[in-house]
DNA sequence: CCCTGATTCGC
DNA sequence: GCGAATCAGG
């Protein structure tokens, strides 16, 4: 696969978008996500500026490795990645889709034993992190309870009793049971919202 | 462990 | 130019 202009762009605009390397090269598909590295280093766009520091990687001062690395490895040859390339569409959302008003009111069936972390119930949280979650909660990729893996997100939103109930989906930070965004509105120190000061 | 981007260097 | 291997950090 090469880097037709089409995919370049796709590239362009999602890392532009701030999506990760890993997120790319899923998305054009047949590349890794060091293909896509390498090529926003040869595009020469590797600087993500804009608005906001980046908090992923600082300016650390690269000096210089000097010592040469003991590249001796024996190169097999390398993986062709055999994808299929599943490529779902992404519909464009741009406008705020207007709340559907819950008629329905079915009867409960939630999944007994669900372990339902503690919903924000807009108490004493963070305002930037309940922006951050609604914010989110948009592109959440809406995963039914056997989707979830150990890498997904596991807030809920919405009512299991109703219809629209789903799981965020989107991809966990670390070893946590819930994104970046989910994470800042779950695991608040209690310190934060007693001593907040700023 | 999972992830992220950055860099090197054989191809 | 490309990207796997590696590095470096969270």
């Amino acid at each position: 696969m090469s880097w037709s202009d089409e995919r370049v762009e796709k590239l362009k605009k999602m890392w532009a978008e701030g999506q990760s390397a890993s997120q790319i090269a899923k998305e054009l598909g047949g590349v890794t996500r060091n293909a896509v590295i390498g090529k926003v280093h040869r595009l020469g766009l590797s600087n993500r500026n804009g608005s906001g520091g980046g908090t992923t990687t600082e300016a650390a001062p690269k000096p210089k490795p000097a010592a040469a690395k003991p590249r001796g490895k024996a190169k097999p040859a390398a993986k062709p990645a055999p994808k299929p390339e599943p490529k779902p569409e992404l519909a464009e959302e741009e406008t705020v889709e207007a709340a559907s008003p819950p008629a329905s009111r079915a009867k409960a069936i939630i999944p007994a034993g669900q372990p339902l972390p503690p919903q924000p119930s807009a108490n004493e949280i963070d305002p930037e992190a309940l922006a951050k979650v609604s914010e989110v909660e948009k592109k959440a990729k809406k995963l039914t309870l056997m989707e979830l893996t150990e890498r997904t997100c596991k807030w809920p939103v919405g009512d299991p009793a109703t219809e629209d109930f789903w799981f965020c989906g989107l991809p966990v930070q670390s070893g946590k049971p819930y994104c970046e965004a989910h994470v800042g509105v779950a695991f608040q120190p209690m310190s934060s919202r007693r001593d907040r000061k700023r």
